[in-house]
DNA sequence: CACCAAGTCATACTAAAGTACCAAAGCACT
DNA sequence: AGTGCTTTGGTACTTTAGTATGACTTGGTG
């Protein structure tokens, strides 16, 4: 958040400076008006260029950047994030249980308790469910 | 493809419009220069958000698109596609029976078939393969 | 017409998944 | 030292899911 107000501050305090020299530069008639309007033309779409593309990188990312903090909403424990992740690879609990060194009863309970703070009746559904909370 | 360029073909003459007017306002004078840069700093700022727009959308759709060769590849009918889908949404078998007007058993016949073709052992790896080949 | 693939449905069975309830160890915090 | 939470594990039970097999219908193709 701060690099981007210092960077836009630079920019604002650049297209100033830019102005201010055009119109010298008009009134001095020591630059020609087409090459000042150009030079402010490129300028211009360059920024708006880059700050378009600015904002559109969150929305690109989104789809595939995690949500922390709807994790934390949604009380879900380390444990049971892991065991979540395993169920959208398509694993059962006893192949879970393997992978975590843990028995299959334990993965039961995480499972049921994510189905508990999901709000879900399936692994599929709860898989998901998480999909759509950009939990994975 | 055609929409592109003719959408550009108007850009640009609008543009030789607008600097042929610029230079005109300014040398007669009646209009002040700062308004002039400003007007088509602002153009020229749009026109770069714009593009950008343009070139970034089909990025962004990419990965989102069907594979509808690969489900030829794979066999799978339009009714094992159906359930798949649903599967995908986290319905039960029972449920998916209900939206597609079909009994249970069938659903069930569908599903054992898919897992065949897509060489999966439960729902969710199911899913998970199916993504995996862009199929849904 | 005969044949085949796709779709439908049923029964019977096994294997997972999921629920409910309990219990205990480990930890951080006060 | 007590409290609360996570993690772990168990038993017992119900519900889905998944497999195997067979049967019937239908639309298109040789």
């Amino acid at each position: 958040m701060k690099k981007t107000i210092l960077i836009f501050g630079m920019l604002i305090l650049a297209l100033l400076l830019l102005f201010q020299f055009s119109k010298y530069a008009v009134i001095s008639g020591s630059l020609k008006v087409e090459l000042i309007v150009a030079v402010i033309a490129i300028v211009f779409f360059f920024i708006g260029v880059f700050i378009n593309k600015k904002s559109l990188k969150p929305n690109q990312t989104e789809s595939a950047e995690i949500n922390h903090n709807k994790i934390k909403d949604l009380e879900i424990s380390s444990r049971e994030y892991e065991v979540l992740l395993h169920i959208s690879e398509g694993l059962s609990n006893k192949e879970i249980g393997e992978k975590l060194f843990l028995s299959e009863s334990t993965i039961k309970t995480h499972v049921s308790n994510l189905f508990l703070k999901l709000n879900a009746k399936r692994r599929t559904q709860a898989v998901q469910i998480a999909k759509a909370c950009k939990i994975i």
